[in-house]
DNA sequence: TACGCTATTGAAAGCGCTTTCAAAAAAACC
DNA sequence: GGTTTTTTTGAAAGCGCTTTCAATAGCGTA
């Protein structure tokens, strides 16, 4: 392998004679289009305006003052020949790679999902790649995924949640700019943004007590995933606030899936233990959950009252449409890419809370006792 | 799985190279990793290995051959000094950048999303790291991306479906292999795996048909979407080969969304054409439509069938669970992924067509006429 | 007018790797 | 045994950019 370079040089030269040039092609374009002049480096752009290399690097930076007037005939010469620096030169010279490197657990959930289109849009607009990598909640795995993202040298990490210590993270931030949601930790050149789990777990248990709820159950996450552990302590700490029905047969564990919220469901239903209404976790379960009931022959609001938790996009479909506590995940995915430009430049917002709403649907009703 | 990182491992990179030139470690040294063993080299690798540079390139890319000695040697200090080539270097060297970079069109999107785990699964095995970029299923802009992953070095691109034309996509194909989804296409260094949407299609009318419906209507997604031309002709094809009904009015277009598909369920209403069943050519319409049929009173199946398209994992979980035209978009994703790797290794698998499958589940039952 | 500063600039040394090119070593040939 | 191939190896030249370091130019001051 190998000699690629040369090998695209090569097959980028006039081999057909297509002499028809659209007229002010973009770079896009260019790219694409037959007859092509080998892609600009800096040095050509250099010379081409009559300075050194060293001024167009520091004009492309703004890591030195550069007169005006050869900024302006520098700048000139760039958009003349459509100059991109190659990320990989940088890289290898010690500049920014401007990727950022993001961690989430899978690629393709729901949930995280939306935030990582929050951060690919704001990423975007100003000019960096987001490298999206996986952890599937698995700490070692995770670690691994931020060795390579290292390895790679983007310029900063977001963590979306995930397993990994505390510590692991400071450690991080020590070399390279960190963004974490899910947790609240204060460092050096790391931001957090947490989600207020807690009191969107009490939002739901505080509405279905307005309805006049007292046996809720709750489908909870698996514990080692940090907000089951906080949902799961909002709902307890509300419903005994509340003096409502405190029971431990009233809570299984699941897994935030589907299917485990339908088996969840299933052994609370076989238990025989009473509710009227129930929280699950995260959405998941709850259309798991709702199966459940359904197969049971209850009807959902009128028997038994359900509130998911994260309002994906689905759940205003569902049917019944589905009372959910909703954060705006994509919203965290755009706070998290410009608190990591605020980290690059050398500025540490303080670490933020995102609060939690409860959207009301057709899930949920008054408990006629 | 890769090699497991431990904590060290991450925290001791070194910004600056360090003057501290220890003289030859001994492995237990290195083994118990003093305090900041800066990152490995190559040029290390050679000098402790006793060997030049080029030889341990060689050893790395297979490009040449070297003496077994000389391999076992070289392989052991890598070991050793856990080293791992640079990709900047390896990028600006002209060597392989071990990126594959994949166009989707929205990094959220729940059907595409199976496909890029299916994509990165299978990468990272290679120990390949994929870079996701979407294109919003706007053409300019998915040049524009493309541009960005050229820029990059990418060693291949995967194009999942998209609006590009063939022509951008071969003479792509020119400077870097691609593997394009969606289409039937070839061209040299250009792999192609589409789906079978029109049979699909056929498969859902034959259900419906064998069932007894014969008003059947669809509601088809934007036809400037190369899925949806497909799948709609599939519907009319076998619609009619079956003499069922064909009415115009029995078709109507929306936008693959939730919200396009209720409307649409909508207006099929108030236009008062007669219909016992319905098609929609993807899930997250047949959602919307679902919806809408509820408010309307219809119930489904009893009233009315309903079949999707996609099988989207939550489809197994709607109310009533979602009979559905399946095809494994992990597995487009994993193919995809392989016929890359095929690719580079200069082999050219034949265009693929993926089969699509009918999952029968509650959403359909007999007309009784 | 001479001197000390500061603002601008260029030369040159890499960053870590791949890849000629040519020499050295080993194998094959007559 | 000498010579021609063939195989293995190393030296050295970059890839395109950033970054000292030192030099030059422009100014203010005494």
């Amino acid at each position: 392998m190998g000699r690629s370079v040369t090998d695209t040089e090569i097959r980028l030269m006039p081999k057909k004679t297509d002499q028809t040039k659209a007229s002010a092609p973009t770079s896009a374009d260019a790219a694409l289009s037959s007859p092509r002049p080998a892609r600009a480096t800096l040095t050509m752009v250099a010379e081409r305006a009559g300075v050194s290399p060293s001024t167009v690097s520091r004009i492309l930076n703004g890591t030195a003052q550069v007169s005006i007037e050869k900024q302006a005939m520098v700048k000139a010469v760039i958009e003349e020949l459509g100059f991109r620096p190659d990320p990989a030169a940088r890289s290898l010279a010690g500049g920014r790679t401007m990727s950022i490197g993001v961690l989430t657990q899978y690629i393709d959930s729901p949930y995280y999902g939306e935030a990582l289109r929050g951060i690919e849009d704001e990423l975007h607009k100003a000019n960096y790649v987001p490298l999206f990598v996986s952890g599937h909640w698995n700490e070692a795995e995770e670690k691994n995924r931020l060795f390579m993202l290292q390895e790679r040298k983007v310029d900063g990490i977001i963590v979306l949640t995930g397993k990994l210590s505390d510590e692991t993270l400071i450690d991080m931030a020590a070399l390279v700019p960190v963004v974490v949601t899910g947790r609240q930790l204060t460092a050096p050149n790391l931001f957090s943004i947490d989600f207020d789990n807690a009191e969107g777990a009490r939002l739901a248990v505080r509405h279905l007590h307005a309805l006049g709820h007292s046996r809720v159950a709750f489908i909870s996450g698996p514990l080692d995933h940090p907000d089951a552990g906080q949902r799961l302590q909002g709902y307890q700490s509300e419903v005994a606030q509340k003096e409502m029905v405190t029971d431990k047969d009233l809570v299984v564990f699941s897994d935030f899936q589907e299917t485990g919220g339908f088996r969840a469901m299933n052994n609370l239903l076989e238990s025989r233990t009473q509710f009227t209404a129930v929280i699950t976790a995260n959405d998941q379960m709850a259309y798991g959950a709702r199966l459940a009931l359904h197969r049971a022959g209850l009807r959902v609001p009128e028997d038994v009252s359900l509130i998911g938790f994260d309002d994906l996009p689905h759940s205003a479909f569902t049917l019944p449409p589905l009372t959910s506590v909703r954060q705006s995940v994509y919203e965290i995915g755009t706070s998290a890419a410009n608190a990591m430009f605020d980290l690059l430049n050398k500025k540490s917002p303080p670490p933020k809370l995102v609060a939690a709403e409860l959207v009301v649907r057709e899930s949920t009703r008054i408990h006629r006792r």
